[in-house]
DNA sequence: CTGAAAGCGCTTACAG
DNA sequence: CTGAAAGCGCTTACAG
C-alpha cells in the first residue's frame, strides 16, 4: 500500500541503497541525483516507515513525557514548551498520562523499555513504584529527566534530576501574611505527607519564632482523588471551618485546589480575602483572571522545560555515560494577587 | 543491550521461532514450554521491540489523538476517556497537539503516514489544510474518526465523522434567557465565521420571531490567539461594553472565554448575573465551582469518546472497507447555573 | 558516485 | 510440538 524506497528505486532506475542515502542527503550521492530522487519521492507520496528506520538506526526521534493526569493544568506549560523545543530539534514528543491505577502506570513505564523512545521526561508523585523500570531505561543508555526528584533518588549518568524548591517562596508567603497580621496560617497537605513536610515544619518554626506558639499549621483531611483538584478544595472548606476555625490564611497545595476552596468557603458565607486569605501554587493561567485573582507560587515550569530539554538534547547529541549530572535546582517564586489581604480580627463561627 | 528473543532462545535451548510463538501464547507450543519461556522472559527482563513487532506484524496497537492545544480543557474529558478505553482494549493512545503554526500541524498529520498508528482520532478547526493527509491515511486503510466534522467532508469507508450539534442547546439557552426578560442577547463568534454561523442566524430569527427586531446578536472583535482562551474573554469585555452596550446576555464560545469575560466585566463594575447573564460552552470542570457557577452547554465529550472508540475498535477487529459509515450526531445540552439570571432593565453606561 | 550484502528483531508461512 | 527460511523496510559498512 504505502510507497517504499524500493518503489522509488525502481522508478528512478537506481538501487534502494542509493535512494536511502539520497533521501538523507548524504554527500556520497551526486547532488543532481539527490534532487531528482527527492522530487520523485515527494511526487510519489513517500513517507519513511518509522518502524524500519528505528529498527535499523536504533533511534526514533521521539521522546516520552509522562505526567500525572491530575496535574494537567500545572504541567500545561511544561507540556507546551517541551513540545515546542523538541519540535525545533526534530524530535516528536509523546504525552502519556499517569492515572490513579498503579498497574496501568507501571505499564506506561514498561512501554519505555520497548525501544520506542530516545529519551524520557517524567514528573511523578510516586517514584518508588516505577523506580526499577526507570533504572532499566537508563540501563539501555537512554537519558531520562525526573522533574520533582525525590530525596532518595540515586544519581547516575544519563539521569537528570530536577527539583523545584518551593520552601523559600512559601516562606515569603508566610512572612507577607504575617505582615498583614495573620497568625493562624494553615498549610494543606496530603495525608501521606503529614510526617515529613518540610514546608509544614518551616511554617511552624517561622510562626513560633514570631511568638505564635502552639499552632499546628498542618491541615490534612479526607481527600478525594485527585487530591489536588478543584473538587477536593471545595470539600476541604467544610473541614477547614469545622476543625481549624481560627485559620485566617491558607497555603493551598495548588491553584485548582484554591479555586475550589474559595467556592466552598463562599457557600458558607466566608469571603476571600476579607475573612480568609489564600495562596495557591503553580501559577496556572486561570488564577490570573479569577474573580478573586489568586496569589500563588510560580513553579517555574517554563524554565523547567527549557533546562530539561537543554540537558537532554545535549546528551542525545553527544552521549556521556561516565559523568554523573548534578541535580538541577530551581526556586519557585511568590506572586501576590487579590486573594491575600489583611487578617480579620474575629473568630469565624460559620457552623 | 536489550534482551531479544534470541537471548531467550539460547538460554532455553530452543529456536527463536518457538520463543516468539510461546510468548504470544500460540497453541502450537506445548503449554509447559510456554510457561517455562514466559518465566524465563520475565526473569531476563525481556520487552518486545516495538519497531520489530510493527514492522513484521503491520500493526502497532497505538492510536493517535490529535487535538488543538488551545482546546485542552474541552478535550480533557475526551482525552481521559479515550485513553481509558484504548487501554482496556490493549491499545496505547498517543496525544498530539495542534498549534497555531500550520506547517507544524501538517507535519503532525504527515507523521500519521509513517506507519506508527493503527488508527487516529482528531478534532480540528481547520480540516481543509490537512485534508489531503487525512485522505492519504485512509488510503492506507487506517480508520480515522473526525470529531466536529465540517459540512464539506467527503464520506468514505473507514472514515468516521462525528458531529456535536450545539444549535438546539443554544436555542434552549436563548429561550430560557427570553423567559428571564432578556432581549439583547449577544453571541460571540470568530471573525472568520461571521458569514455563516448557524447559531447566529438561529438566535437572530428566534429573537425577531418574538418581536425583538433590528438586533444583531453577532459579536466579533479583535481576537487574541487562541480565540477561545480566558485572556481573550477578558479583553472582549471592553469591546462588548463599548460596541454592544445594550447587551443583557452573552452566549460565549466556551467556558474559559466566559471566565475571562466575567473578570473583564467585573473590573468595569459590571456584575454577572446581576447586570449581564452569561452562558458558556463545553462544561469544563471549573465552571461547576467557579465563584459564579457558569451556565453552559455540555458538548457530550464523554459520549463522544465512547462512541468514537466503539466505532474504531470495531473497525480494527473486523475491518470493513466497503461500506460508508453514517455521520454520528450527538446533541449538546444546556446546563443552567448561577451565571444566568433576570435581565436588568436599565442600559449600561460603563464607559 | 553507485550497488550488492548483511543485519536490525521480530512474525508468518511452511517443513519436519 | 519444534525449527529453518523468508521477509517486513530500512541503514550501514564494504566493494567496485
Amino acid at each position: 500500500m504505502a510507497v517504499t524506497i524500493y518503489d522509488i528505486a525502481e522508478k528512478a532506475k537506481l538501487s534502494h541503497t542509493t535512494v536511502s542515502m539520497a533521501l538523507r542527503d548524504m554527500p556520497q550521492v551526486k547532488a543532481a541525483t539527490r534532487q531528482r530522487i527527492r522530487e520523485l519521492a515527494d511526487a510519489m507520496g513517500y513517507h519513511p516507515n518509522q518502524a524500519a528506520v528505528s529498527l535499523t538506526s536504533g533511534c526514533t526521534h521521539r521522546i516520552a513525557l509522562i505526567v500525572p493526569q491530575s496535574s494537567l493544568p500545572l504541567s500545561y506549560t511544561l507540556i507546551a514548551q517541551l513540545d515546542h523545543l523538541c519540535t525545533l530539534d526534530g524530535y516528536e514528543m509523546v504525552l502519556m498520562q499517569l492515572t490513579p491505577d498503579p498497574r496501568r502506570n507501571r505499564r506506561i513505564f514498561e512501554g519505555l523499555l520497548q525501544g520506542g523512545f530516545d529519551a524520557a521526561v517524567t514528573y511523578l508523585y510516586d517514584y518508588a513504584s516505577v523506580r526499577d523500570l526507570i533504572e532499566a531505561f537508563l540501563d539501555r543508555e537512554k537519558p531520562l529527566a525526573l522533574v520533582g526528584a525525590p530525596q532518595d533518588f540515586v544519581p547516575r549518568p544519563g539521569f537528570f534530576p530536577i527539583r523545584i524548591d518551593n520552601v523559600s517562596a512559601v516562606r515569603d508567603g508566610v512572612k507577607m501574611l504575617m505582615g498583614l497580621g495573620h497568625k493562624y496560617i494553615t498549610h494543606t497537605i496530603l495525608p501521606e505527607q503529614v510526617a515529613d513536610s518540610v514546608c509544614n515544619r518551616m511554617i511552624r518554626d517561622t510562626l513560633s519564632e514570631s511568638g505564635v506558639a502552639g499552632w499546628e499549621p498542618e491541615f490534612a483531611y479526607p481527600t478525594l482523588w485527585p487530591p489536588h483538584s478543584i473538587h477536593c478544595g471545595y470539600h476541604a472548606a467544610e473541614f477547614l471551618l469545622k476543625n481549624k476555625p481560627e485559620t485566617t490564611a491558607v497555603q493551598c497545595m495548588n491553584d485548582m485546589f484554591a479555586c475550589g476552596l474559595i467556592r466552598g468557603l463562599q457557600e458558607r458565607g466566608v469571603r476571600v480575602p476579607r475573612d480568609i486569605s489564600i495562596i495557591g501554587s503553580d501559577n496556572i493561567e486561570i488564577g490570573e483572571l479569577f474573580p478573586v485573582t489568586i496569589s500563588t507560587i510560580d513553579m517555574r515550569m517554563f524554565d523547567t522545560a527549557m533546562m530539561t530539554w537543554q540537558m537532554l538534547s545535549r546528551q542525545l547529541r553527544q552521549p556521556d555515560w561516565s559523568s554523573v549530572p548534578d541535580i538541577l535546582m530551581l526556586r519557585g517564586s511568590l506572586i501576590v494577587r487579590e486573594s491575600t489581604g489583611v487578617a480579620r480580627s474575629h473568630k469565624l463561627n460559620a457552623f
